[in-house]
DNA sequence: CAGAAACCTTACTCACCGGTATATTGCATT
DNA sequence: AATGCAATATACCGGTGAGTAAGGTTTCTG
């Protein structure tokens, strides 16, 4: 709204913009590695992708595991920071771990949250991806953690918290392999319905 | 037992040994697909790791597409057959769909499954994807089905028979994105234990 | 205004990989 | 024996893609 009267910007405004164009690079190369997989993605059609060449990518990130990498920061910081904040949200803890889990699933049907359910500990190196383990696992825990206090307080029912904690997750992180956007189906919709589908189970219930 | 007295073999003992040298370079090619990924493989790696070189494969398979196409091949015959005949076993429809998804998701931790399930359709020709997407969704439509049964018979209760398919094969194909056979973990109790958790959900039952 | 730093391009190198040409060996059929 | 095909290898071609070098232009800083 408020114009800037001069043409010179202050050093923020130079951070600021470097830091917009890094997150179009990101989110451009993001897109096209969900699209067509990371190592079928080159940073040549990223790069036309966003009308600029190849160095200017290595202008701002220094080579593709960066810019992968970079993709996969923003996508497990997003969901860390939900994980934490869900942890402490009022309500039971079945009330809690729906919650969680509608916003994990809608966030795996985003660019970075599809990148981060996508890629695979091969397409970087062993160091990389034991840290990338590492926050998988983080937010793994959380979720068995949500599922262990919903055991303790009985809104909750089942035997196994760390078997239950991958089968929601696999169930909640396939449509990251078929869901398209673009056909118009919402998705939190679709998630609310999948979750009630996992909550409830497809046996009959007496009551 | 009975050792072959003459050295010449028949046509038929060179029509089978070819054959099994076919599934040799498919399962080879298979494994490091689903270890490293389609791209990331090189038709020299799978050669190399059958001790042949890379012309061999060209000898017994047209070129590398071909190779993730027998793969495939293999995969999706397996569970068509396995679809068809699930739905004239006997006992009830949730029965014979616990006992299918049993089936499939064992099938997905092995080579073959494995591929069929990793596989996207960005990998290949148009007109391939549109065949491989044909089997998948044949596949679905069997499992659609058998819940439709068992809504009519009363052994399964869900609103929405398509999604709860998609959700249900989500979490099962899942696995073969972690499970690491070499870790000791017996897959039939692993696929067992998760069908239980998707048949029951995780919220309370009164009865 | 002068020099430095940031930004971005064109043009290149190098390695890898899919695919092929061609040679060799050896069994099979006539 | 002659011919031919199956099965394999070595050596090569051409394309592609990651990463770099070098330079030009704009923008900041002293």
């Amino acid at each position: 709204m408020n114009e800037n009267p001069s043409p010179f910007r202050t050093a923020e405004q130079r951070e600021a913009d470097r830091e917009s164009k890094r997150l179009a690079v990101l989110t451009a190369a993001a897109r096209m590695f969900n699209e067509r997989g990371f190592h079928a993605t080159s940073l040549d059609d990223v790069a036309a992708s966003l009308s600029i060449s190849k160095p200017t990518i290595y202008h701002y990130l220094g080579n593709k595991e960066q810019v992968l990498l970079g993709c996969l920061k923003i996508g497990l910081t997003e969901l860390l920071e939900a994980a934490e904040a869900a942890r402490q949200a009022p309500g039971n803890s079945a009330d809690r771990l729906k919650n969680f889990l509608a916003h994990y699933a809608e966030f795996n049907l985003r660019d970075f949250g599809r990148c981060v359910i996508l890629t695979s500990e091969g397409d970087m190196s062993a160091q990389n991806a034991a840290l990338f383990r590492a926050d998988k696992r983080r937010i793994h825990d959380m979720i068995r953690a949500m599922i262990e206090d919903g055991q303790r307080d009985g809104s909750i029912v089942c035997e196994d918290a760390n078997l239950f904690a991958l089968t929601l997750a696999g169930a909640l992180n396939w449509p990251a392999r078929w869901f398209d956007p673009a056909l118009g189906r919402d998705a939190s919709e679709l998630v609310r319905r999948m979750i009630d589908i996992l909550a409830s189970g497809f046996l009959p219930r007496k009551a």
